[in-house]
DNA sequence: CCCATATCTGCATAGCAGTACAGATATCAG
DNA sequence: CTGATATCTGTACTGCTATGCAGATATGGG
C-alpha cells in the first residue's frame, strides 16, 4: 500500500497547511475508516439492499422466503446472508431445519433512509456532467 | 442480468406466501434499488471517506489540500473527486487555476454519523464467527 | 439407519473498481 | 505568445467481488 506521502510531498504547495493539518487530525483512525468502508460496501450490492429492505418490511424471514422476496437464487441468498452476518448486520436463528433471518439493530433503516431521501433529491436529472 | 425467478420457482416451498408477497410489494422499485447501492457505493472506499469526512470538517478545499489532508497522490484525488461529483455528492468552484471543492448536501454527514455508530457498536470484536 | 428437505460451503469464472503513469487542458504571469 | 502551475483525462493493469454450480452439512420423519 503506497502511502508514503504524509504531507511532506507537497508541503510548501499547500494553499493553507494550518487547516490541512486540522483537517488531517480531525479525520478519524485508518482502521475506524476502513470500517466504515465495509459496511457500505455491504450496502453497495442491490441484492444485499432488497435483502435488508425485507428483512426491513418483514421483521423474520427464512432463506426460501426472502429468496423470493428479493428475487434472487438460494445460494445467492445464503452467500449474501453470510456476508452480513459475518459483519453483524444480521443475525440467524435456527428452528428445525430452517434459519431464520432478522436485522440486528436499526441503524440499517437510518442508513436507507437517508440514503433514500439523497437519491430522491439529488437525483434530478441523473449524474451530473462533468464540465 | 439473470432474473428470470419472480416468485415462481419455489411458489409452493415458501413458508408464509402471503407474507412474502406483501415484502415484495413493499420494496423500492429496480432504478431505486441500484440508485442507492450506487450511492453507498460510493462511501465504500477508504480514500473518498478521507476526501468526504475531509470536506465535512474542512469546509470547502483544493484539490492539492484535498489530497495531502487525506494523504493520497494528486491524480487519485482527482479521479474520486470526479466520481463524487459526477454523482452529485460533491460541488466544485473555480478560483483562478484553483478548483474548490465542498459537500453538496448534509445528507453525506449524517450516513457517516449512522454508520460510525453502527461501527461503534457493532463491531465489539471484529466479524462474527460463521457458526 | 435412511431419506428428503433446507441451508451452507468451496471453487471457478466473469466483470468491475481502484491505482498509477503519462500526456492533455486551463489559467495566470510576464 | 510563452512558460509554469494546478488540475484533469485516457489507458493499462491488478485485485477484488458477485454469481452459479456442484457437493457438503444439518435437521426431522419414519
Amino acid at each position: 500500500m503506497p502511502e508514503p506521502v504524509a504531507i511532506d510531498s507537497c508541503e510548501l504547495k499547500l494553499v493553507d497547511p494550518e487547516r490541512v493539518r486540522a483537517v488531517q487530525a480531525s479525520l478519524p483512525e485508518a482502521d475506524v475508516v476502513d470500517a466504515l468502508a465495509e459496511v457500505f460496501g455491504l450496502l453497495s450490492d442491490p441484492n444485499r439492499l432488497r435483502l435488508l429492505a425485507s428483512l426491513l418490511e418483514g421483521g423474520e424471514l427464512c432463506v426460501c422466503d426472502l429468496a423470493a422476496a428479493a428475487g434472487m437464487a438460494e445460494s445467492t441468498t445464503s452467500h449474501a446472508l453470510r456476508l452480513l452476518r459475518a459483519h453483524r448486520v444480521v443475525k440467524a436463528r435456527r428452528a428445525g431445519r430452517m434459519m431464520h433471518y432478522s436485522l440486528r439493530d436499526g441503524h440499517v433503516r437510518m442508513l436507507l433512509d437517508v440514503a433514500l431521501e439523497h437519491v430522491r433529491h439529488a437525483d434530478t436529472a441523473g449524474p451530473e456532467a462533468q464540465r
